[in-house]
DNA sequence: CTGAAAGCGCTAACAT
DNA sequence: ATGTTAGCGCTTTCAG
């Protein structure tokens, strides 16, 4: 029996002649003189093969840059190892939950893919299929309002990986939903401006069917009913969670003849959007009028005034999301639940006694 | 011979017989009574199937919910139809050059996956290794910087798919570089400066290894030597783009005897940052010191002062570099160029006449 | 310790 | 118009 010695001038022509095409298992195997059973045992790490051949076969693995086809590997073994996650849009809004709940899975041999749905219906439905058709074992959906197709798409598919439905309470018990408690953290903030001696307070909503944006709204309602303060239509502004439709709200509150003293945006770009507009009319916040937002994005802390929100323990949402939905997928804890976490007020210079 | 009439019920019976596992082409057929064939065909809309088998096939397929399975079909395809970005870290920043990106491949019939590498060069790379193994027409990297370990990387996987970097000179003719035109927009911020008769201008930087950054840099050095300014190194301060090591620029600016009387900082955030420092030591901005940034960042429209800054037309850039990619993986356009996008100065309120 | 053969779910010639 | 067969690149029995 001949040993085959290799050198690097042989592999670099066979490379080069072959190039057009991405290598495989076979012509390492061809390479290194072996079949592709023993290839396979190296790239895998599997005992049984004899240290000479192992380092030939990882020398031409290492010159050649062969690549394993994931396609073909997962075909046959049905793992993927890859979860998905599906976001409304990209956002620093899901920025560190992202970072978290990818730490989980890498640590766990997981690869994480994202796919970003452009605020669109059909590309959120779209993706979910994607996913699932390309096989990830687990997908976490980052909601902003679930509809009639989420729920058609959700259901089916959930019935054969797992899948997490992040800030929205999904309607049924086919998935675990993560929330974080909107309506405790709305409750906070107006119990706060209640605090400082405010009755006349003034609410931004976000979009119409934005399922935060309705619980934060509750929370205010019903925290000014149980204070027996007055519900004014004039003081409850329609807005999307942008700038902009804070401004306006802004610029509205400024024209009211009879003015609150408080306003609470259900986020902080709108809470930054009323205080300009506010500035704009010679209305000073907080002298004036007492503005608090939500989320505790990163320019809350640094705008002149800085900004009383809430801040919302993302790491540790997309960390607990992680590890639950790891857990469905190694079988464990299999049945479905509502979890939910709370924020935390930060008083900052935007509110004050009135 | 018989036909088959299949009723729902039939059908649910299989599936839920079957549900452990998602159903394959395999099971459709048997359902449908045809070969696996028929079926292929009727999924990939290939003529040469009788209305009346069609029917039945695709009735089958919307009421099991049956998905193709991607791995199966792309390992045979040999075309994923899937390109990757590869983004440094989930941030606004990048947003609507990915939806502009994705727009282009949508249409095109590509779906896009986007990896997070967490601002980590490790990941980075197993990203691009990643994605590679799972077969990608296609890389889009958006880049902060070019390691050693990017070289080998790219150079080794854009033998067989193309790869577009943006944001840095490639250096190496293996692949694509798109850039956004740093040195000429820093040019523009200078200009403007020194046209408002601003002499003493101070620099805040970027990270030290970040492209863009030293192309400001040099920019500013540049404008500044060829218009006999002194370039004092007090006035170029260190900074990594976040809001903090701005703040601590406008601090020491402020600690300054002698003050300069405009700032230019790499970035918008950094910028507002500085106006922060300087509005803590009572300095205002622009009455005092003018100060202007990079990026227009939603926010430089509207903190207060609004920021004077270099618009980069994002959403161009990436339809532009989608173009590019679409036409390499199409097998147009093969050489490798490099291509630049200007920015635009936008005048606003942080800078005025001394 | 190594290789031959079967097969993952699908598509694509090639029959019929 | 439909089915049969081969095979994509890999892993996994099962022999030797």
């Amino acid at each position: 029996m001949i040993k085959k010695i290799i050198d690097y001038n042989t592999i670099l022509s066979y490379v080069k002649k072959n190039m057009e095409k991405p290598m495989n298992i076979k012509d390492v195997a061809k390479l290194a003189g072996v079949s592709i059973t023993t290839v396979s045992r190296v790239m895998n790490n599997r005992p049984g093969v004899v240290p000479e051949v192992k380092d030939r076969i990882e020398r031409i693995i290492r010159e050649t840059g062969y690549r394993p086809n994931l396609l073909a590997r997962e075909l046959i073994t049905k793992k993927t190892k890859t979860i998905g996650i599906i976001l409304p849009a990209m956002h620093n809004y899901y920025s560190e939950r992202v970072d978290a709940i990818t730490e989980v899975f890498k640590q766990n041999g997981f690869s994480v893919m994202l796919a970003n749905s452009r605020n669109n219906l059909t590309e959120e439905i779209d993706n979910f299929h994607l996913l699932y058709e390309k096989q990830v074992n687990g997908i976490i959906l980052l909601a902003t309002s679930i509809k009639e197709e989420h729920i058609k798409t959700i259901d089916r598919i959930s019935q054969n990986i797992p899948i997490i439905v992040m800030d929205i309470k999904y309607p049924s018990e086919t998935v675990t939903s993560f929330l974080h408690n909107n309506y405790g953290g709305a409750e906070d903030i107006v119990r706060h401006l209640i605090s400082l001696g405010h009755k006349k307070i003034a609410f931004v909503s976000g979009p119409a069917d934005d399922f935060a944006s309705k619980d934060r709204f509750l929370a205010y309602r019903n925290m000014l009913n149980q204070n027996s303060l007055e519900i004014r239509e004039e003081y409850c502004l329609p807005g999307d969670y942008k700038y902009e439709t804070g401004f306006k709200a802004g610029m509205e509150i400024a024209a009211l003849k009879d003015k609150p003293t408080a306003v609470f945006a259900a986020n902080d770009l709108m809470a930054i959007g009323v205080i300009n507009a506010l500035h704009k009319n010679k209305i000073s916040v907080p002298q004036d009028i007492s503005v608090a937002g939500y989320d505790d994005i990163a320019s809350a802390g640094y705008f002149i005034p800085s900004i009383t929100t809430i801040r919302q323990h993302q790491h540790q949402a997309g960390e607990m999301t992680a590890k639950i939905l790891l857990d469905k997928i190694q079988g464990k804890n299999t049945d479905n639940y509502e979890t939910m976490l709370s924020g935390e007020l930060i008083v900052r210079e935007s509110t004050r006694k009135i």
